[in-house]
DNA sequence: CTAGGGTTAG
């Protein structure tokens, strides 16, 4: 709704003074309600005191007044008033009054108006039960929100859209969707509030077709035009991989809203995950950084919600320097002291390779949810830190934080980096027992991974078998991997034969399977993968590095030395001189890049991997002792990490890069994944 | 004269 002015108000109120209209109970309660909805609170108590008589509706304008205005203690204060003064809450005033409860984050308070309602027995009333059911289910009481739904006597579209969003609210967006069937089977007409809902959880389970459905229902019913559910549609497509539909969207909305930029932007963020050997994923990230200063342009203040995504974005591009003028600005806006906010810190400097950065932003929060506790712990598991990471888990315990699943997952990958099996195994049960949490592939995948690195391929094979998922690729190949690697040639040839049947995607895979069937001497097999890589063109990913600097991302290729165009002249020479200087280290180029496997490969045709090019225009383009920061797309191989540790010493810089597995931190001639990167 | 749903973030 537009909001109204002041001045209208007041010229509504001089209009009632000069009419004498001023007698009227309903006339002056009205005028609450206007100046009300503009904000102007003090106003409507002053017109409430002057009423001239106080009935129910009278009391439930202000309350209303009060919650709208975000000021829920006093909606609360005068509830308490009014009761006191005698007056009887109608269904209208006790919803209002839950609703205060919910933005209040008082539980007790909607328990006590709860328990009220109970004893009037109205419980089944269609106005109650909708705020019931939205209360519980922000309080994250999903099954008591849908049981006060089923309560309802004449549930309306608004009871419906309310037990939809509860379900998309508490992470049950596939059962929420079943509702919304439901809702249509019953022949109740959605609205654009419940259109919104849906297509929110469409895009939760990835479901483009139905998502499509709803986008096509929508526009059936006349809300195409509608700014939430055009956002909606526009997210979902985005995130869907419809990347050109959602720019007409977004180009077409004219009165953007900042909810508009914030799902653009959070959008391009999240597509960046969908194909990491995809060029286009990481432009999508620089567009976003783009879009994100466009927005500042225009005059729009960033909120919670952008900050949130563009604290992610950078660092997923490794863009510490962007990240740390985002921080600024956080402080600035003061949304810094919000919870995601912070959490998103933490993570941003983590990626950039700063866990120091990440325990300060950490340490300093006031607040903590599992989210922020879970994400530390990821972190400090990432950059190789597993008794830290340990600690911090027990910590988060005695303060008396319940982990789940993914808050496990951390803990597993922190003892896989030292390879404390037996301790993994500990928590592993502790999760299942303690918490009765249910493992998931992530768990499999950490613990079989362990095994195999520890050389106990028998329990990693048994762990297989027991598990209740149908192993994935990354399980086989770890299996495979380790199996080659002990000689235990029958145990590679099974991880072999259901890598084949799950159809190998990439060419890293592919080189695996090879080098298996390599070992046990199996040519007719090589020659099958052989012409299946050709066939299906996964030959070589594409391989790439990135680099952002300044808000800019630059990227390279690999190439060969020998070859400099006028482009890469200066990093030519500059890798050259540093890999003689490597020598006198003791690096030595071992002859075969891992990802090529080319028995043919040899010193004087040495491959720079495109991570080294990004180095050396970093090293170029930055100043004398700032870090450098990489992106890449596909796993480093052995030989590149060598060198790169010799470079760390050599240019006393801290080198950051991110592949497409893990995160390496070479500092002084080491690296935070202790040399051991898995087994890929 | 008063209400009860929605979009984007870690």
């Amino acid at each position: 709704m537009e909001r109204r002015l002041v001045s209208d108000a007041e010229a509504v109120h001089a209009h009632i003074i000069k009419t004498g209209a001023y007698v009227d109970l309903f006339v002056m309660t009205f005028l609450v309600n206007v100046y009300a909805q503009c904000g102007a609170m003090a106003a409507a108590r002053k017109v409430f005191d002057y009423l001239p008589k106080r009935n129910v509706v009278a009391w439930t304008t202000l309350i209303t007044g009060h919650v709208h205005n975000s000021e829920p203690e006093l909606a609360i204060q005068v509830y308490l008033e009014m009761l006191e003064a005698g007056s009887y809450p109608t269904n209208f005033t006790l919803g209002i009054a839950l609703n205060a409860c919910s933005s209040l984050q008082s539980l007790e308070l909607g328990k006590q108006i709860h328990a009220y309602i109970v004893k009037y027995q109205i419980e089944h009333d269609t106005s109650i039960g909708n705020a019931l059911c939205s209360l519980y289910s922000k309080f994250g009481d999903l099954d008591y929100a849908v049981k006060t739904f089923r309560c309802i006597a004449e549930k309306n579209v608004i009871s419906w859209t309310a037990v939809i969003s509860a379900f998309g609210e508490n992470g049950e967006a596939a059962s929420g969707l079943s509702f919304f069937s439901e809702m249509l089977w019953e022949n109740v007409e959605p609205n654009e509030f419940t259109l919104t809902s849906v297509l929110s959880l469409c895009c939760t389970v990835m479901s483009l077709s139905l998502g499509k459905q709803v986008h096509s229902l929508s526009i059936k019913r006349g809300y195409q035009l509608n700014l939430p559910v055009r956002n909606s549609v526009m997210y979902l497509y985005l995130k869907c991989g419809l990347v050109n539909e959602a720019y007409k969207l977004f180009n077409e909305i004219e009165s953007s809203s900042l909810v508009t930029w914030n799902a653009i932007i959070a959008g391009h963020v999240q597509i960046m995950d969908l194909a990491f050997d995809n060029l286009s994923a990481y432009q999508g990230g620089t567009r976003a950084l783009e879009i994100f200063l466009r927005m500042i342009h225009s005059g729009l203040k960033p909120d919670l919600f952008t900050f949130s995504s563009v604290l992610t974005l950078c660092g997923k591009l490794v863009a510490q320097e962007q990240g740390e003028q985002i921080h600024a600005q956080t402080i600035k806006t003061g949304f810094l002291s919000d919870v995601v906010v912070g959490t998103a810190l933490v993570n941003m400097y983590s990626k950039c390779g700063s866990i120091r950065g990440a325990s300060k932003a950490f340490v300093e929060m006031s607040t903590r949810t599992l989210i922020s506790w879970t994400t530390m712990i990821t972190n400090l598991a990432l950059h190789g830190k597993t008794q830290q990471a340990l600690q911090l888990f027990e910590d988060m315990r005695l303060v008396g934080v319940r982990p789940n699943q993914i808050t496990f997952v951390g803990v597993l990958a922190a003892c896989g980096h030292s390879l404390m099996v037996d301790e993994a195994l500990n928590y592993f049960e502790m999760m299942q027992k303690e918490y009765r949490i249910k493992p998931v592939m992530n768990h499999f995948e950490l613990l079989v991974d362990m095994f195999v690195m520890s050389g106990r391929l028998g329990e990693a094979f048994d762990l297989i078998k027991k598990m209740d998922y149908e192993p994935n690729e990354f399980i086989w190949l770890a299996l495979l991997t380790g199996a080659r690697i002990r000689g235990n040639l029958d145990l590679g040839l099974y991880a072999a034969e259901q890598l084949i049947k799950l159809g190998p995607r990439d060419s890293e895979i592919c080189i695996s399977l090879l080098r298996m069937y390599r070992a046990a001497e199996r040519w007719i097999d090589m020659s099958h993968v052989e012409k299946l890589m050709r066939e299906e063109q996964l030959l070589k990913l594409g391989e790439w590095s990135w680099i952002c600097i300044k808000g800019k991302v630059y990227s390279f290729e690999p190439n060969e030395l020998s070859c400099p165009d006028n482009n890469n002249m200066e990093m030519c020479t500059l890798l050259e001189h540093l890999l003689g200087q490597a020598k006198t280290l003791g690096y030595e180029f071992s002859g075969s890049s891992e990802l090529v496997d080319n028995e043919d490969a040899n010193v004087s045709s040495r491959i720079h991997q495109s991570e080294e090019f990004a180095i050396a225009f970093g090293l170029l383009n930055t100043p004398n002792a700032a870090p450098i920061q990489i992106i890449k797309n596909t796993s480093m191989c052995r030989n590149c990490h060598d060198f790169i540790k010799c470079l760390s010493i050599l240019t006393a810089r801290k080198i950051v890069i991110q592949d497409r597995k893990r995160l390496h931190k070479f500092v002084d001639g080491k690296c935070s994944c202790g040399d051991f990167w898995g087994l890929l």
